[in-house]
DNA sequence: CAGTGGTCTAGACCACGCG
DNA sequence: GCGTGGTCTAGACCACTGT
């Protein structure tokens, strides 16, 4: 009783791994896989999309389903493996979410950064930070965005609280990272906290879940580290 | 250039944070949604589909789709909110990446758990874990699997490791958790290390996307946690 | 331009839940 | 048995890519 397109997803992952089609491999059009397994085109795509959410394979429009190259992986937190990460600003205002992260009076005036991520033109990541605005000149940052917080906050950071959730992108961050609206993404919602419990920066990380990771390491004989 | 399916989505989200449907309400039957918005079963399916990975709705075959509940979500780690967990265990042996993590050799006896842990008729979280076979007999445990490594290892665990990814679930694992097969999950690898660096446990968690999240606390004013 | 994926249609049939 | 969602079909049209 397995769907048809699970199986079609097993016998394509099977061909990739024992490497019938090699890495960098064009398949065959959706079209004629399709014909070629006796399904209807939907059911083939769906059978890709669980193979790109498993990281094998890319898709590009107007070019074509190509395997991917593995451990791929990039890992959150972890020194940045991307070769670019291009920056913009914006002025923003603290609007409902935003300001109760921030503690922030609503309507308070904030600069957003945008930061993406790259690497051998694969995006990799995308980051959204809020700062309450200043006169801080701001030129590099970390594709996490932690540059970004020191600089602008006028005093030390001492931590940040990572929420990491599994869900859908936005149309807008799926165009960005270059992925579809079907695949799955983690999003971390990060808050910085000063040595005296200010909140003083709120960011957004998006990773396509096909080639990120989130690690985290925990001491077991110790205290559980306290929660939210 | 929106999508229809997010038109549609952008609606229903409109109108049930606005409370035209309440929470536990059963929203209309797909077929009819689908008519009232002008589109076809397939996309109001793929519209439903985005609301269901936000955990604003959940869906019963046969009953209907249902307004959910906010704010249920579950943290990793933390203190565990199920009410209930059930325990099965089953022999197996080290296989592939299982051996490579557990740092045993391939075909080594195993005791395979399966952790399901539930809350209010909703399934929480499923739990994989995998210790090397012992007489060690293993009654109650936390859905994380602490408990049973603990109890499993004679040694003291020292620390885990956990990789946490985004995808989709498996068949299997979407019938456990009464999930969408396309709703995307939290997969946690956790590996147990002991005081001398022995590898004596090995987890795989299933944390569903919609109300599950991952919460790590790092101090930046300090070194940065090793990464593996 | 031709070929590709992105999206959508208008149905169909089956499996499940409940009365 | 009836209504529900789960899955699939056999197309269609558009947008994007590279020549």
């Amino acid at each position: 009783m397995t769907a048809r397109h699970e199986q079609v997803a097993d016998d394509l992952r099977r061909l990739i791994v024992a490497g019938t089609f090699a890495i960098g491999d064009r398949l065959p059009p959706e079209t004629r896989l399709a014909v070629q397994y006796g399904v209807s085109t939907p059911t083939l795509r769906e059978a890709l999309e669980v193979l790109r959410a498993e990281g094998l394979i890319a898709k590009y429009q107007g070019r074509g389903n190509f395997v991917r190259r593995p451990s791929e992986r990039l890992t959150y937190p972890g020194p940045p493996k991307a070769e670019r990460v291009t920056v913009s600003s914006t002025d923003a205002t603290a609007t409902g979410v935003l300001a109760v992260r921030l503690g922030l009076p609503e309507g308070a005036p904030l600069t957003a950064y945008v930061c993406l991520s790259h690497r051998d033109d694969s995006r990799q990541s995308l980051t959204h930070v809020y700062v309450p605005r200043t006169a801080a000149p701001l030129t590099v940052a970390s594709p996490w965005g932690d540059d970004l917080v020191t600089a602008a906050a006028g005093v030390p950071v001492a931590t940040s609280n990572d929420q990491v959730t599994a869900r859908f992108p936005t149309t807008a961050e799926a165009q960005s990272l270059r992925i579809g609206t079907r695949t799955p993404v983690l999003a971390i919602e990060r808050t910085f906290t000063t040595a005296d419990g200010r909140h003083v920066a709120y960011a957004l990380l998006v990773l396509p879940g096909d080639r990120a990771e989130v690690v985290l390491i925990t001491r077991l004989d110790t205290d559980q580290e306290a929660q939210q």
